[in-house]
DNA sequence: CGGAGATCTTGACGTTGACAAGATGTGGTT
DNA sequence: AACCACATCTTGTCAACGTCAAGATCTCCG
């Protein structure tokens, strides 16, 4: 047993989560995660260097999970629409962490093991796209993008509050949005879809 | 000329826009703004009475300006996608504008000036999705939800830098990602839409 | 058992956001 | 023209914060 703490690492982190909680990741304090943790205001230097330290571990530690589920749908071999489906349900299942993530200017963006579960889960989400059934989707780059555009923003929407989905059921949410993804099309081609599309 | 500026208010927030160019949103200090601005460490207290103030007036400029070149894509009779497109100009164009946009827990979300300007630029989006050329997009609700979560998610990485338009060109960029929204599909309704699509 | 290094505390410094009280300019009323 | 109510801006102050330096305490290996 270490000083005061089993490990205050992770005692740090599990407070700075719980001020996130609370007060959202911009009015955190770092001597306030120090208080909840029952230890001196200037402990958490000597584990993360800083405040922005602090939250960029915490940043990590968000993506890294958010690349094991996605590991884990792939895995199950779903589609790539349920990969936007399990973004959506990782962000809003763990808001603190999400608020972190995609907090810029809170974060120091150039750290290597931020970066490298970054990249991870970008890298998910692009082999995830590359196999969608449809052909001209699956080949096209963008789709990648559109895909993880489209989770992102509905998650940044539903945290804010701005959306709420019906039922509260956010899967069956983020299905029915993911779903309109398709390949590229015209407004004349749209038309042939609409017309194939019936009851 | 009232005391020492014609509009310390403007001469506030145009010194506020520059700070977060500078050093984004959340790092943005009163005392700065009020040193670029000439004035002392005070001064903007009674304009805007609080930090969180000065940032959410900032913030309803913003929407309003985006709400306005809504407006304007719209009266020019351009499709729902085109609207897309100009919301993700916005951003790219008004960076620091957008940053403090979508910075949660720096505004006053509740404020009633900011909700309009907010639930305006909301409305557009809405009557544009409601005119989406294809009939079985048109008709769902979700559609505003899809499109505005699409360019949302686009803006964003844009300006995180996670993606770099090719060639510079934003705007192409953004209509080849907004046309990927149509009706939502089934897999085997996909394959149809690309059986139709060639040369 | 002894010392080296990791871990945590104590103390201090400059900066910040917010508040109070006072100074200064402005416009309207008589 | 004199006055006064009010808006505007300044000065002074305070607790809280992030960061650094120096010292105390614990742990473990030789």
């Amino acid at each position: 047993m270490p000083y005061h703490h089993g490990d205050l690492r992770r005692a740090l982190l599990d407070s700075a989560l719980e001020a996130v909680a609370e007060h959202g990741p911009v009015a955190i304090s770092l001597r306030d995660v120090a208080r909840r943790a029952g230890v001196s205001h200037a402990a958490p230097t000597h584990h993360f260097g800083d405040k922005t330290g602090l939250l960029t571990a915490l940043a990590t530690e968000g993506w890294t999970g958010l690349a094991d589920d996605l590991a884990r749908t792939a895995d199950r071999g779903q589609d790539f629409a349920e990969l936007g489906v399990t973004y959506v349900l990782f962000a809003t299942s763990h808001p603190a962490h999400f608020a972190v993530m995609r907090a810029p200017g809170l974060v120091r963006g150039d750290d290597p093991e931020l970066s490298a579960a970054q990249n991870r889960a970008g890298e998910l989400l692009r082999t995830g796209a590359a196999q969608h059934r449809n052909p001209a989707a699956a080949s096209d780059p963008t789709t990648a993008l559109a895909g993880w555009a489209l989770v992102h923003g509905l998650s940044v929407l539903l945290l804010e509050g701005a959306v709420d989905p019906p039922g509260g059921n956010v899967a069956d949410l983020a299905r029915s949005i993911t779903k309109r993804l398709g390949p590229a099309v015209d407004n004349d081609e749209m038309a042939v879809v609409s017309a194939n599309k019936q009851p």
